[in-house]
This record gives C-alpha cells, sequence and structure tokens, in this order.
RNA sequence: CGGGGCGUAGCUCAGUUUGGCUAGAGUGCUGCGUUCGGGACGCAGAAGUCGACAGUUCAAAUCUGUCCGCCCCGACCA
C-alpha cells in the first residue's frame, strides 16, 4: 500500500472527544471514526487490525472443533418471551416495530438464537457435542457508553455456544475453551488474568472472566504483592499472607457454563441411547472483539502512538521513503518483502521526513525500514524496531533474512 | 437518570465576562517555488447555518429561554 493513496489520515492534535489513550490514538491514527456517542465506523487502518485479531480467533476456535456460523442481528421479541429475557434485558435492548406492527430487536447477545436453532435441529446424542460460534455486531443500548471503543453501543463479540449430553462433556468442552481462550490471548499478546467470576443475567452456576490489567478498567480485582496473584475479595492472600492491592482490569472475555437455562425454557432437546428426551447443556464463551482493539491500543502504546503486536499490526513494515530517487527501489524491495509474506505500507508521501516519523509510530506498525541518506550512499537501509526503539543498519539481504528470521513461526 | 464540563473552518482553539467594522489564528487541504534523516519556509487560494429554534435589541457568536449533541464522574453493565 502506498502511503499517498492511502485513504489513512492522521490526526496532528489530540482530539478533544477522546480522555481515554486508546480512544484518542485510534481516533489521531484514523483506525475509526465517530458516528454518534458509542457508535464508530472502522476505517481501513481498523479494519485491518479487526480482521487479524478475528482471524487469529477463528484459527484456535477452528483447531479447537468449533463451527462458525452467521446469525440475525433483526430478531423477534417473541423469541425473548421464552426465557424472559425481554424483560430482564429489557433496558439494554434497541426495540421497536417494524412495518406490520411487529416487536422486533437488535440481538443485545445470542443465547436464545442459537438455542432456537439447535432447537430445530437437535435429534440424537450421537452427533452431539457441538461448538458453533459467531463473530458479529452486537447491539446494546447503554445507559452510558463511553471510552470510545471499551464501551459501546454496537460492537463486535466472538461468542461461542456449546452442546452437550451430559455434565461431563460440558465440563470437558469449557476446559477446552478455557485453554482455547489462553491460546487466544497469547497470540494476541495479551496478558490475560482469568478468574471466576459472577454469571450476571446469563445463569448457570460457574463462569471465569478473562480481564487485561489497565488504569481505565471497569472492574476491580486484587493482586496479592507477594506471589502476584489476584483475588476476586479483599483479604489477605491465602497463599503467602501478604497485602493485596487492588487493580483496575478491562473485562475481554468470560465463559459460562449455562447449564439447561436455555434448553429448558426454548425445548431444545435430543434423544439418548434410551430414545428418552433430554434437555440439551449449554456453556457459552464470549470474546469482545472491538474491545480488544482499543485494550491493545491502551496498553501498548507510548507517547508517541500505538504498539501493535506483530500478529495483530495492520501492516508488518512502513517503509518510510526519504528521497523521490528511490521510489523504484523501494517498491522493489517491497515486493521482495510481500513474496515473504509481508504487508508493507510504503510512506511515498512528499512531506518532510519528521512527518513520516511521527505517523510510523503513530499508526504503530512493528518495524520502521528507512530508505534514505544510507540508501543512496551505499544501498543499505536502517531498521527501527516499534516496541524497543532499537535501531539498526543492514544491506537488503540483511533485511529479507532479518524479517525470514522474525516471521519464522 | 443525577452531578460537572463543553459545542465557532476537516482538526485544535481565540473571540462570549462588558452586544457594535466584512467572524479570526494555527494546523490540515489546493496551486507555485525553495527545502529535504526526525511535525521546514515563502507567496497565492478554497473552506463557516458561530449546535438548533425562539426571544430581547437599531444591532446577537456574545444576553434570555427551550431543545439537541459530545466528554467526564456516579448509578447501571451479558
Amino acid at each position: 500500500m502506498l502511503f499517498s493513496k492511502s485513504f489513512i489520515f492522521t490526526l496532528r492534535e489530540d482530539p478533544r472527544i477522546a480522555e481515554c489513550r486508546s480512544h484518542k490514538l485510534l481516533l489521531k491514527g484514523s483506525f475509526i471514526s465517530m458516528v454518534s456517542s458509542g457508535v464508530y465506523s472502522y476505517l481501513p487502518l481498523g479494519q485491518r487490525v479487526l480482521n487479524n485479531i478475528t482471524s487469529i480467533i477463528r484459527n484456535r476456535m477452528d483447531s479447537n472443533g468449533a463451527q462458525e456460523l452467521l446469525m440475525s442481528a433483526l430478531q423477534p421479541i417473541e423469541m425473548w418471551q421464552k426465557t424472559g429475557r425481554d424483560q430482564t434485558l429489557d433496558e439494554v435492548m434497541f426495540k421497536f416495530k417494524d412495518r406490520k406492527d411487529k416487536d422486533v430487536c437488535l440481538a443485545p447477545t445470542h443465547e436464545e438464537a442459537i438455542t432456537e436453532i439447535v432447537r430445530a435441529n437437535a435429534g440424537s446424542y450421537k452427533k452431539l457435542p457441538w461448538i458453533l460460534y459467531q463473530i458479529q455486531t452486537k447491539f446494546r443500548d447503554e445507559p452510558r457508553p463511553r471510552l470510545g471503543l471499551l464501551r459501546s453501543c454496537e460492537f463486535i463479540m466472538k461468542d461461542a455456544y456449546s452442546f452437550d449430553k451430559d455434565q461431563q462433556g460440558l465440563d470437558d468442552n469449557y476446559n477446552k475453551m478455557f485453554n482455547c481462550y489462553k491460546e487466544i490471548f497469547k497470540d494476541l499478546e495479551l496478558g490475560i488474568v482469568a478468574t471466576e467470576a459472577d454469571s450476571g443475567a446469563m445463569g448457570g452456576d460457574i463462569s471465569h472472566e478473562f480481564m487485561v490489567p489497565s488504569e481505565i478498567g471497569e472492574d476491580i480485582l486484587f493482586c496479592c504483592n507477594g506471589c502476584l496473584k489476584y483475588f476476586k475479595e479483599k483479604g489477605t492472600c491465602v497463599q503467602c499472607n501478604a497485602n493485596l492491592e487492588e487493580v483496575k482490569m478491562i473485562e475481554v472475555g468470560h465463559i459460562f457454563k449455562l447449564g439447561t437455562k436455555y434448553s429448558v425454557a426454548q425445548d431444545a432437546l435430543f434423544l439418548d441411547k434410551n430414545g428418552k428426551k433430554n434437555p440439551l447443556i449449554m456453556g457459552c464463551y464470549g470474546i469482545g472483539v472491538s474491545r480488544i482493539l482499543a485494550t491493545i491500543a491502551e496498553v501498548s502504546s507510548d507517547e508517541k502512538g500505538i504498539i501493535w503486536p506483530k500478529n495483530v499490526a495492520p501492516f508488518d513494515v512502513t517503509l518510510v521513503v526519504l528521497n523521490d530517487s528511490l521510489l523504484e527501489a523501494a517498491i522493489s524491495l517491497r515486493d521482495k518483502l510481500k513474496i515473504q509474506g509481508l504487508s508493507v505500507l510504503v510512506d511515498d508521501r512528499a512531506v518532510t521526513a519528521g512527518v513520516k516519523f511521527k505517523d510510523a509510530y503513530l499508526i504503530g506498525n512493528p518495524y520502521i525500514l528507512i530508505m534514505g541518506k544510507t540508501y543512496l550512499e551505499n544501498k543499505s537501509v536502517d531498521i527501527e524496531i516499534r516496541k524497543n526503539n532499537n535501531k539498526f543498519n543492514l544491506t537488503e539481504n540483511e533485511v529479507l533474512n532479518f524479517f525470514k528470521k522474525e516471521y519464522d513461526n
């Protein structure tokens, strides 16, 4: 991608409407644009990051045997009456009437919808278990949307739902998803804390939350000064008796053992070995995809801009071209990197060097290559690593070898 | 929904207290020229429903009222 032709419009100053770091940086770097409070569009840079996040999630979910589907956002309210959640979730639902005067809503979550689908297709225990998942937009009429993408009215979520014939099956799937989440957050390079949590309006007995420590988090955990374990309640550490310190956390994932709440309410039954009807035993497993985008920008950034992890960055490399006569050489290097599977943003704009460096830091691709003086002198390229500011001077071949090693696995 | 703050050019803001020339600056954008390894400079140019509506006045960005929108704190948060 040539920067001069791209739909990237960075701002020089912090947008006034943004208070927290992620919101500021995402707007400033033109990753997102605001439509209204709690509603955002994703611009090309933001969409590239989202695509990377969702592909990490897809890979891990698929390799754990989950099957992706897509459900409707528009739903008849009757679907919600069976479980009574038309009442309990009334305040956050966007509800309206269609032209036939029928009550409908924009789905704030999809347990009812998935249960309806499975009800219509469940038959024999022989096909079980299933883990079905969706990556799509959900709608909640938040009383106070805030912090940009961290609490918005329209947001992207990955939700998975497991269906089992017995408790043992649920326990196995729950553990499988728990481990799957650890893999996902490792791929995303997000340091997470997993804790047992309340199930809230979801129902069911056991649940775990996946949280990222951050000053702007809306949840609170207590961290032990001694063994660094996290606890839900304040008390002295049961492990080492040391003091606990309050830490704010951003919730990025939540998994639940739902049991039969939905399957009983909606008649989602299967036939067991003896030909007897039983309610399916369910679990559900959510990850806030757009919230993760913001969380990474929040916790992996500095005064200069965002520092995207390798797997998530909009491009692998920003190639800063500091002399018009080098554009051809830059394109040729870009093509060689492309063959190695790397994506490159070539900054070919007719602006001064300082502007290009500032934007490279702001946009936050993990590697910055600089072609200028040294290339004219001896065909060497400077490379700067965004996350630790390390700088080297390399020949073109060394650059290619460097990236071969960096992206080996 | 309670408390606080804000709304003037794409973006960041001045001007509002004390009403008064054709509504300003910086930045961004367009053109020309000089610069060219860390947000350079000169000249020329385009860009505004001063959030909206109503009122007071000879005169309103400025005063009054109502409404709308945005941000923060609280309540709420699968």
